[in-house]
DNA sequence: GGAACTTGTTGGCGGGGTGTCAACAACAAG
DNA sequence: CTTGTTGTTGACACCCCGCCAACAAGTTCC
């Protein structure tokens, strides 16, 4: 006569229980900074055990790379709209695109993106990757496939549009001191600006490109970044 | 018969005790991230016990923020060069300027600048209110006086800037993916077009300003920023 | 020169967060 | 029911941090 023995705690599947305590996680960090979130809050959150945290992930660190990677993987842009119009008219649409994306993790992209340097070298590197893939579909996007895979000079000067895009995304969403529109407005003027005037004019070698167009340069070798 | 007491420590008056545990904090917290510079290394560094930290600075986190406070206070723009010449050439300037004073702190600024929210909105206010002055002062030179002290929206485009500097820079100095001269082509660039293209388009409401000048807009109240 | 005072400095205590690991319990199979 | 597998727990040890009473380096006064 055993009236059910009344198990105290639900047995989950792995990849279940992963799943179930990154989304904790994701909200958690989301919410507040990383050293504000402690690993007790996230197990609390989840109802499990601490331990399990770093059965399922390791250090708290990795955790938070998990955060990460998952708030950067986004749709491709390729395959929302398709590249025509003029170039102004591409670089507003590509700027759209990922205002509409980033929308959709809201506070928690700024969180992670903010927090960027957590002050973890990792946490960078990956944050960077992430950025080259996004800036190599935007540069696809516009026609400018260039070798943005081939040269680093583009890729770092991609890098460094990302940080005012960033920062802008930043007054938008968290501070509301810029309407999505401004915050449009500014992106696609900026991003103008350098595809067409800032990146013609690196490869010092044979004097300088013509502005308006830009310079014809042959199609890169398909690539696929990304990772889990 | 006292052959010298020999004494265990040196005593030091408070204001260069705590100028020399400044200093050890600057150079650690420029080497590596925030959270794995411990409190112990700095005391150790400075050669003393690690709770007069504490007496000295409070909090860990107090004394970063004036590890951050000593980073961003920098040179005057307007004391060094004259405004003059056209637009781009006072830019250019301008742009140099930064990239100078930047370079003298070097590591340290990117460590700082980049781990900008280290996650810690105390923080983030400190360098948004130093962004704030460098941009004032950068539009004054630039004879874009305009509002940028009533105007939240010139700010937070301003700040939105600051990003890309901070990247750029980062790029440069840690990464060097971009050398001085590239760097300073696409902040040029960038500020001009902000500068010229998008500020002017903000206020909506009377139809759209004439270039080159802002549209008269009230002052709003007498703010006082800044501290020691 | 020594006693008494001021105050810069130390060392240890308690609290909290993190990583690790052996033991345990939920579930499946025999 | 017995056995085996494995998802899960709880506690232990370690490190870092903030606090504070005791201590000692200098100074002043007799």
């Amino acid at each position: 006569m055993s009236p059910a023995p009344a198990p105290r705690w639900k047995r989950l599947e792995p990849d279940a229980r992963r799943e179930q305590i990154l989304e904790c996680a994701m909200r958690l960090f989301g919410e507040r900074p990383y050293a504000q979130v402690s690993t007790t809050d996230i197990a609390k959150e989840a109802g499990v055990a601490r331990g399990l945290l770093n059965h399922y992930f390791g250090q708290k660190r990795d955790l938070y790379l998990k955060v990460v990677k998952r708030m950067l993987l986004m749709p491709g842009l390729e395959e929302k709209v398709s590249p025509t119009g003029t170039l102004r008219q591409r670089v507003e649409r590509s700027v759209e695109w990922y205002l509409d994306t980033v929308a959709t993790h809201g506070k928690t992209y700024v969180a992670v993106t903010g927090a960027g340097s957590i002050a973890d070298p990792e946490v960078e590197r990956i944050i960077s990757a992430a950025d080259d893939v996004a800036a190599a579909k935007t540069l696809e996007f516009l026609g400018m496939k260039v070798e943005v895979g081939s040269d680093a000079r583009h890729r770092a000067m991609m890098r460094s549009y990302a940080g005012m895009v960033k920062a802008t995304i930043r007054e938008w969403i968290r501070g509301g001191t810029l309407s999505r529109e401004e915050a449009h407005l500014l992106l696609s003027e900026a991003l103008i600006t350098i595809v067409q005037d800032v990146l013609p004019q690196l490869t010092p070698p044979q004097g300088r490109a013509e502005r308006g167009d830009a310079p014809a340069v042959k199609q890169g070798a398909p690539r696929e970044k990304d990772e889990g």
